[in-house]
DNA sequence: CCGCTGGGTTACCCCTGAGTAGGATCGCCG
DNA sequence: CGGCGATCCTACTCAGGGGTAACCCAGCGG
């Protein structure tokens, strides 16, 4: 179906020597590609140590624990997402474009080869403060932005915009992974356009038709 | 802030006796109250069975595990907001009532004094097959069930009307869950009044100016 | 050749928390 | 009163997995 076989991906060289840096960038993969699929709960240490082709205490040598190693990936995505978004708004002044280009940018996101959108939106570690924080940082501050740019030419008060913009982010993200968990069955600029078309129809001009 | 103090809840009476109907009943109740604030993993049996007064046999001699306990729940919740859902989109046939009631479903669901809304959209036990078919079935039941109304008046195909309705399903969903989170600092119909005209205007007479 | 440093390994500790064995109590019926 | 069938409790087992102690070895400077 995919393009390359991606069954197993890669059982790296056991006893292989590396420099601090390049290890640790080694674990930080495969830590992600074992966190991606099982989640933090079912992915063990071992697990990734192997994965990487180490044995634990290395993995130990790098990162102190494992909710450590988790925080970093999800820092990571976090602000890989948020660098995203904010470019998208950037990157226009045109309203309309701005919301394609947002949407996009969600597609994009959750569609990369790496699925690191399950460490941002599917975590199974929100019990812990640490995580809750940077999930809710990422969705609170994209609708922040999205806020403001709706509050402009707009009359609605601040909670009215946020809750709005909270609306819209959500579109984004629920439909952007429903699409991947279809296998891309629609072309992913078709699926954006058509998302994109049902969040500007709401949006634009919101109030004056406030019926 | 909230009218009543539910600081510390019910610690029950130690030592009372139930016939099995009641306590399995009780027990349920507990559980959902522990599984709701501390998630799965967070939570253990012998909190559950404290929670109720009683010691961690009793609560196997009515659930055979842990998982299984949490199913029931889950089922409970799914099967909740799955009706509630339903009958708003059958309470009228004006589409534009529609989106309010389900919208209002949606915002009664999350508000709920139970909070088991948790357990449905903010599950930490994905990883788990069993618990990934019933979330991912209530939405996809939900979607379809939008997505038929969707596509009825308006020429898009089945893929199309799906998505589009996923996204709907998550505008609610998600805002939703930040109205709670704020402490409902906006009154509740004021925001499904608001998140329903978003949603209306973007998929009422949708293909139509899809320009 | 020696020893020191940095990267790596095996084999273990040990705590947590799900699940259980066996016994105590209460209420009831004959 | 004596048994008996529920309900419930104290006290335990045990596996899994995060984290660590102790040791290995390649290479290089002296």
């Amino acid at each position: 179906m995919t393009m390359s076989s991606r069954v197993i991906p890669e059982p790296p060289a056991r006893g292989v020597r590396l420099p601090r840096s390049a290890r640790r960038a080694q674990l930080l993969h495969a830590a992600r590609d074992v966190f991606v699929v099982h989640g933090y709960h079912a992915a063990g240490m071992d697990d990734i140590a192997e994965r990487a082709g180490v044995s634990k205490p290395v993995l130990y040598q790098h990162f102190p624990s494992k909710l450590e190693l988790y925080l970093a990936l999800l820092d990571q995505s976090s602000a890989d997402l948020q660098a995203t978004v904010r470019d998208a708004l950037e990157s226009t002044t045109d309203n309309k474009q701005r919301v394609t280009a947002t949407m996009q940018a969600y597609f994009d996101f959750v569609g990369a080869e790496s699925s690191t959108f399950r460490l941002v939106f599917e975590s199974d570690l929100t019990s812990e403060p640490a995580v809750r924080d940077r999930v809710d940082r990422v969705q609170q501050e994209s609708a922040e932005q999205v806020s403001e740019v709706i509050a402009e030419d707009a009359g609605l008060s601040d909670e009215q915009a946020h809750l709005l913009a909270v609306g819209l982010i959500g579109m984004a993200q629920v439909s952007a992974r429903y699409w991947v968990t279809t296998g891309q069955q629609i072309p992913a600029d078709e699926a954006v356009r058509l998302v994109s078309a049902l969040a500007w129809r709401g949006i634009s001009k919101f109030p004056r038709t406030g019926g």
